[in-house]
RNA sequence: GCACCCGUAGCUCAGCUGGAUAGAGCGCUGCCCUCCGAAGGCAGAGGUCAUGAGUUCGAAUCUCGUCGGGUGCACCA
């Protein structure tokens, strides 16, 4: 039940009644939102403003016209046109309480949509290159990547989560050469770590299990022979490390996707780039360096290239490098050709920072081999400044002091790492301060929330003491008479629950789940609010043993906030404990 | 040099795709715990939405320019 869709679909109604010639895509702009100063009433629409320019007539005019219409709405207890010609509705109780009930039977499925479709859009994040654990870096996009995910699903789409694993370039070569080291260690040898290599003590275990595989027989094998074997032990021993880091984040993937089955003879590169030329999407010929940073080896010859540049990007693309081998790019054309004929016409994609110049790339790219059927959506994850004591401290792969996603879970748990990483708009960098997360007051958001909701289980139990022998099953607060709840506090509490399924459609549909976790805040500081009140005014008190009654409709309410913090943490998956400790 | 992102209260950030008098937390100021719900509560101060133009009934939001910060810039992944 989402009281403003109603409500938009009501006014929307009642200007066709007027003008029969509204158009629809007119009618698309008007909305129904809640007005910004609640004073203002429940609810308020544009729709006058709208449509008076197409009209030929004064906002305020068409607006009375709409009022006319709405005195005889039951729902409604006012009506009037404000300021420049908004329509504030003020709404009448029972239709709020009516909010409750939905909830009370929809239980966790108050708030979820048809805006979906049930249409298949594949999300595409994490893809980081499968050369070591999973650093703080990485996790930004993973969790973003994850919770765009549910929040899409839970707004009904058929959502694919997927994994690229770039498998198949230069830095793999790498990582089986300094795989073969720790396994000359694991034989005995003393080594030593050449830059350039990966030095991380987490290919010790792989060259270990190398040994045991294979005794020392590898040694005495021709390099063709030996890398290929080494790259496949190596590749499954990081990806099994990888899976795990996000596991540790509650994080899994549907599909892995792995970049290496695109090459070689008759794979999907070749038959993609022999469907590029079969369209005129490609061409031999040359580029220009870029201007005021010409790279120093630039060498000016002439290539094969994608015409990116007939789908929107900055320049065209080259597809093979001068050894012969195919671009990433010409890989990654590939693959969302690929994932297009999978069946996918939406499709996102979650990068880090460090990739923004990409975007247009994709864009084209998708644009090119769907012909314009597919959109692509890549939201970039800006970077994330760690901070210990006021210090940032650095992180980096290759580099000996490296901060993992498990150091950082293992420090301040998957709940906390999840909600302050969603607690910001993905494309604003970001600071992630230990010391507050690990703070147990309301400074602390992922606390502030967490214990929103186990204050509103704490009301149960303690009605148990205080009103013993009161039924508080859900069969009981089912049949609640929420009629009593009309203080203001009642009513504004109500008002925010209301809001609920079109913030989650909002978010959904802006592909924005940073506001998931700014609409659980406000809900749980509101709770907070309607708690503290109960201090100076008894009748505010949620457990009133003197009125069973009023007691047991307060606790539906409680029991709506409690249930719809949960499908906010639900979609963040962020866990919504019953007691703290 | 070019492209993308960001610029909102002292600080950290929201602002629901163009709406009404721009919000929250922290910090600051002032009140409120002998007891019943203070791991707090109430009230207040604090803004040229970086800046200049434009679009229109209406702009923090859209367009263009300028300034400041970040990221990236054949063939790497």
């Amino acid at each position: 039940m989402d009281i403003f869709a109603i409500f938009t679909t009501r006014v929307t109604e009642a200007l066709l009644a007027d003008h029969p010639e509204l158009g629809a895509d007119l009618l698309s702009r008007v909305v129904v939102e809640p007005p910004r100063d609640s004073a203002h009433g429940d609810l308020s629409t544009n729709a006058a403003m709208v449509v008076a320019k197409p009209l030929g007539k004064n906002p305020r005019e068409v607006a009375a016209s709409l009022v006319e219409r709405f005195k005889e709405d039951a729902d409604v207890t006012s009506v009037d046109v404000a300021g420049p010609g908004f329509i504030n509705f003020r709404l009448a109780t029972p239709i709020l309480h009516q909010v409750l009930r939905a909830i009370a039977e929809q239980k966790e499925n108050f708030g979820k949509s048809n805006l979906g479709k049930g249409e298949r859009v594949n999300v595409e994040y994490v893809s980081a290159n499968p050369t070591g654990p999973m650093h703080v870096g990485h996790t930004r996009g993973a969790v973003f990547g994850d919770t765009l995910a549910s929040l899409m699903a839970y707004s009904g789409y058929d959502v694919t989560r997927e994994y690229y694993i770039n498998d198949a370039g230069g830095q793999i070569t790498i990582l089986a050469q300094s795989t073969l080291l720790r396994y000359r260690e694991a034989l005995g040898e003393k080594i030593e770590i050449p830059p350039g290599l990966y030095p991380g003590d987490y290919l010790v275990p792989v060259g270990e299990a190398l040994k045991a595989e294979f005794g020392n027989s590898l040694l005495s094998k021709p390099e063709h022979e030996v890398m290929p074997i080494v790259k496949d032990r190596v590749l499954s021993a990081m990806m099994e490390l990888i899976r795990a880091d996000l596991a540790q984040l509650n994080i899994h993937h549907d599909v892995f996707f792995s970049e290496r089955t695109l090459h070689g003879q008759g794979g999907d590169i070749d038959t993609t780039l022999e469907w590029l030329r079969q369209e005129g999407m490609v061409y031999e010929g040359r580029l220009d360096a870029p201007k005021g940073k010409t790279p120093e080896d630039w060498e000016d010859r002439e290539q094969t290239l994608f015409r990116a540049k007939d789908y929107g990007d900055d320049t065209d693309r080259a597809l093979i490098k001068s050894d012969g081998n195919y671009t990433y790019f010409a890989a990654d054309i590939a693959y969302h050709r690929n994932k297009y004929l999978r069946g996918f016409k939406h499709m996102v994609n979650v990068l880090g920072a460090d990739h923004s110049g990409y975007v247009k790339r994709l864009q084209a790219a998708v644009k090119a081999v769907s012909h314009g059927e597919a959109d692509i959506d890549v939201r970039i994850c800006q970077l994330v400044r760690l901070l210990k004591n006021g210090e940032p401290f650095k992180m980096s792969k290759r580099s000996g002091d490296l901060v993992t996603l498990s150091d950082v879970v293992e420090e301040v748990g998957a709940d906390a790492t999840r909600f302050m990483l969603l607690f910001r708009r993905n494309d604003a960098a970001m600071d992630f301060d230990f010391a507050l997360v690990k703070e147990q007051t309301r400074d602390n958001p992922v606390f502030y929330v967490q214990y929103a909701h186990a204050r509103a289980c704490s009301v149960f139990r303690k009605t148990q003491e205080e009103v013993p022998g009161l039924d508080t099953s859900a069969a009981a607060l089912a049949v609640a008479e929420v009629e009593l709840l009309t203080s203001a506090a009642d009513l504004e509490l109500i008002r925010l629950l209301a809001a609920w399924p079109r913030t989650v459609a909002a978010a959904a549909v802006a592909h924005e789940p940073h506001r998931i976790a700014f609409y659980v805040h406000d809900l749980a500081a509101a709770f907070h609010g309607f708690w503290a009140k109960g201090k100076d005014d008894a009748s505010l008190r949620f457990v009133n043993a003197a009125d069973p009654k009023l007691t047991l409709a307060r606790l539906a309410l409680v029991d709506a906030v409690r249930q719809v913090i949960r499908n906010g943490l639900g979609i963040l998956s962020v866990s919504a404990p019953e007691e703290l400790s």
